[in-house]
RNA sequence: GCCGCCUUAGCUCAGUCGGUAGAGCGAUUCACUCGUAAUGAAUAGGUCGUCGGUUCGAUUCCGACAGGCGGCUCCA
């Protein structure tokens, strides 16, 4: 028996070894159990693999981020194989890992309920005990095809394989066929008999047994390949983890973001509601919601005018002719309401603000010397969006969009677009968001007819904002076929405190506009030319913003941003006029201050003025008052008593000044 | 728009295998005036989402609709 050499890599250094031939990947890591796979030169292969010589052998550990996929995926088959035993005639979509978990597609006549989970769940407890051994075996298409006789939507995905469109055919199909040769993966009882068999690129785990901990976690119904005309699967998500911890921590998290949720925030202090009365996605602020909003939308105005920009106002209907002339009737048709007639004229609700400024911009003759002009306001803007969409504050019906719009000459377009680009990132980080990356929604070529220009303008613009977010330094996230009927886009996506990342801000560059609109400005050489209009809105919509931030700060909002900056506690009655006049000082400083003087227990207005994550609460009692001092409490439940009163006020004033978090 | 689930007091939730409902918090009133997360007592509050059907009788069973939630598609 010769031997190979091998060379084991870990963590950076390189160990070069001699092992026999026929040496399987597994019995290289026979001292590590928690290595489930290998990638060797690169790809990843189940412990099964025979080495050959020269390979490059890495260990993948159940807790990487390839092991985890690995372990999900393999968790997606068990949880197939469960459902196939339960109903036989289950057919078989698309099973793949995907962000903290799984899901797998199946042809069912009765969707699942969630009784059936807990069934599914059981029997594969039952098929992890048996300890189940994933064992891949090589196929031909034709194989392939003749074993998968009862698989159609299986044999689908040969078919598009066979043609190199996998990838692209469905999210997750690649993990299916994946782009070389057909796998199946037999699932083998420990008495060699073949419990099951699913087409699959692989790799999996060794055996069924090496998933220490999963969870199903709901059932929806998914339409196959992603494409609306089609059927509709019913999906089953799961999740998996390394350890029963952490499966837990993961469960914890689920919670924690539950917990921050902004319709219930939003509930708990009294900040909107979603009346039934008005329809679903139009919201009321209440008081306390409408001073972030308000201070939110004079900040950004404020903002907006240091940037150049110029504050204009619109009306939130206007005739259809305009929308057409946009070109947004009919390209942006089904999001818009319905028209409604009057004196023989229809009317429309806006649903953008581009075409209103494009008026002003026409209101007269422009000169390059004006370039750039810069339009901003809050428009009201209303879209029907699908009934199965809408929810709470990220996606509604009415809102209020920061619109504004860079008419620029074509040479001055890229330096307006870092110029807002940045704009935009300082914006965030004003509001405490500093984690973003960026997204390019360019055309999809294959739909040109949902997009308005000539390929050259496309190409022209999609290349201007290419240089731009490469020149940004952030991370780049392409999204072909994202981009609206004008024009391609940029948006910033942020993170917030739990890791969620929102679509915020677009900047889009628009040739389309400013030609329907025959737009143009009179050149230094005395001809007439056409500007580019660049879109750029940075909250999106405010509506919107106000949730991101509702949940990045679960209710906490610096000081500035606090409906009540200030809640005065007296300890006793006899305290109240004592702190009316701390609150008289503080309001005339322009604080947003309250008095609790109910007769409440001292004890029970701290405890209300915490559930509502008041930032300071000032609380005076007899001490106080004789040193002419208050007592701070901070939501973290450390206190700073006997601070006098004019230092208080400045400290409460500063924390607001500097847009400090407390 | 599509699929599934849900809808009982302002909020969170019990409950009725078909005989018109209950708790905690909140609200109101009274007493208590208190030094860092819930003082005590009393009172009010619901045609059980809406409309139909079955039934002697429906909050409960069936259907339609509305609203919400989770996904899919779409999207700021």
């Amino acid at each position: 028996m010769s031997d190979i050499k091998i060379a084991l890599v870990t963590a950076g250094a390189r160990e070069e070894k001699a092992v026999t031939t026929g040496t399987k990947a597994w019995e290289l890591f026979t001292e590590a159990p928690d290595v489930i796979a290998a990638r060797v030169s690169g790809q990843l292969k189940d412990l099964s693999y025979e080495l050959a010589d020269g390979d490059e052998v890495e260990a993948v550990a159940i807790d990487s981020r390839d092991g985890h996929d690995i372990l999900r995926h393999s968790t997606a088959h068990v949880m197939a194989q469960a459902v196939q035993e339960i109903w036989p005639e289950a057919r078989l979509g698309i099973g793949p890992p995907i962000d903290n978990g799984f899901y797998y597609d199946f042809d069912v006549e009765v969707p699942f309920k969630p009784e059936d989970l807990e069934a599914i769940e059981t029997r594969m407890r039952k098929i992890i005990k048996e300890n189940q051994r994933f064992s891949r075996r090589v196929v031909s298409d034709a194989e392939a095809i003749e074993e998968l006789q009862a698989e159609p939507y299986k044999i689908e995905l040969i078919g598009l394989k066979g043609s190199g469109q996998a990838e692209e055919a469905a999210e997750g199909a690649g993990a299916e066929v994946g782009a070389g040769e057909l796998t199946i993966y037999d699932n083998i009882r420990r008495d060699g008999e073949v419990a099951w068999s699913d087409l699959c690129r692989g790799p999996h785990l060794p055996t069924t047994k090496r998933i220490p901990a999963f969870k199903l976690m709901r059932s929806a119904a998914a339409y196959w390949r992603g494409n609306e005309k089609n059927k509709q699967l019913q999906r089953i998500y799961g999740t998996a983890w390394e350890s029963k911890d952490a499966l837990a921590e993961h469960l914890h998290r689920l919670e924690e973001a539950e917990r921050r949720d902004h319709r219930k925030i939003g509930r708990d202090l009294d900040l909107y509601s979603f009346p039934e009365e008005l329809g679903p996605g139009l919201v009321v602020f209440h008081p306390k919601g409408g001073v972030i909003k308000r201070v939110m939308e004079d900040y950004v105005r404020q903002r907006h005018i240091e940037e150049g920009f110029s504050y204009v106002g619109t009306p939130h209907i206007s005739k259809d002719g305009l929308f057409h002339t946009s070109g947004h009737l009919p390209y942006y048709a089904e999001t818009m309401y319905p028209p409604m007639e009057l004196e023989g004229s229809k009317y429309q609700l806006k649903a953008m603000s581009c075409p209103m400024h494009n008026l002003i911009y026409q209101s007269r003759g422009r000169s390059y010397r004006e370039l750039p002009l810069r339009l901003f306001e809050f428009g009201g803007v209303y879209r029907y969006e699908k009934s199965g969409v809408v929810g709470g504050l990220t996606r509604v019906r009415g809102m209020t969009q920061d619109d504004s719009h860079s008419y620029v000459t074509a040479e001055q377009a890229p330096d307006e677009i870092k110029h807002l680009l940045n704009f935009c990132l300082g914006l965030f980080r004003d509001f405490g968001l500093d984690d973003f990356y960026l997204e390019l929604s360019t055309r999809d070529d294959k739909n040109k007819q949902k997009f308005k220009g000539s390929d050259e303008d496309w190409a022209t613009a999609t290349a201007v904002l290419q240089r731009v977010a490469d020149e940004s330094g952030l991370e780049m996230v392409p999204d072909p076929g994202g981009a609206a009927f004008y024009g391609p886009k940029i948006s910033v996506q942020a993170r917030d405190a739990i890791g969620r990342t929102w679509q915020m801000s677009t900047v889009q560059y628009d040739f389309a506009q400013p030609a329907g609109f025959g737009l143009e400005y009179q050149a230094a050489d005395g001809t007439r030319q056409q500007p580019v209009m660049i879109h750029s809105a940075k909250f999106g919509s405010i509506e919107r913003f106000i949730g991101v931030l509702v949940e990045h700060y679960a209710g906490a909002f610096p000081p500035w941003l606090s409906p009540v900056q200030v809640q005065g506690i007296p300890i006793a009655e006899r305290h109240n006029d004592y702190l009316d006049d701390v609150a008289q000082q503080m309001r005339a400083r322009g604080l947003r201050v309250e008095v609790d003087d109910s007769d409440d227990r001292m004890q029970k207005k701290i405890r209300n003025a915490q559930l509502q994550k008041v930032p300071f609460m000032v609380i005076a009692g007899d001490q106080d008052v004789e040193a002419g001092a208050v007592s701070f409490r901070y939501r973290d439940g450390h206190q700073d008593n006997g601070v006098p009163v004019a230092e208080a006020i400045e400290r409460v004033a500063a924390a607001v000044a500097s847009r400090e978090q407390v």
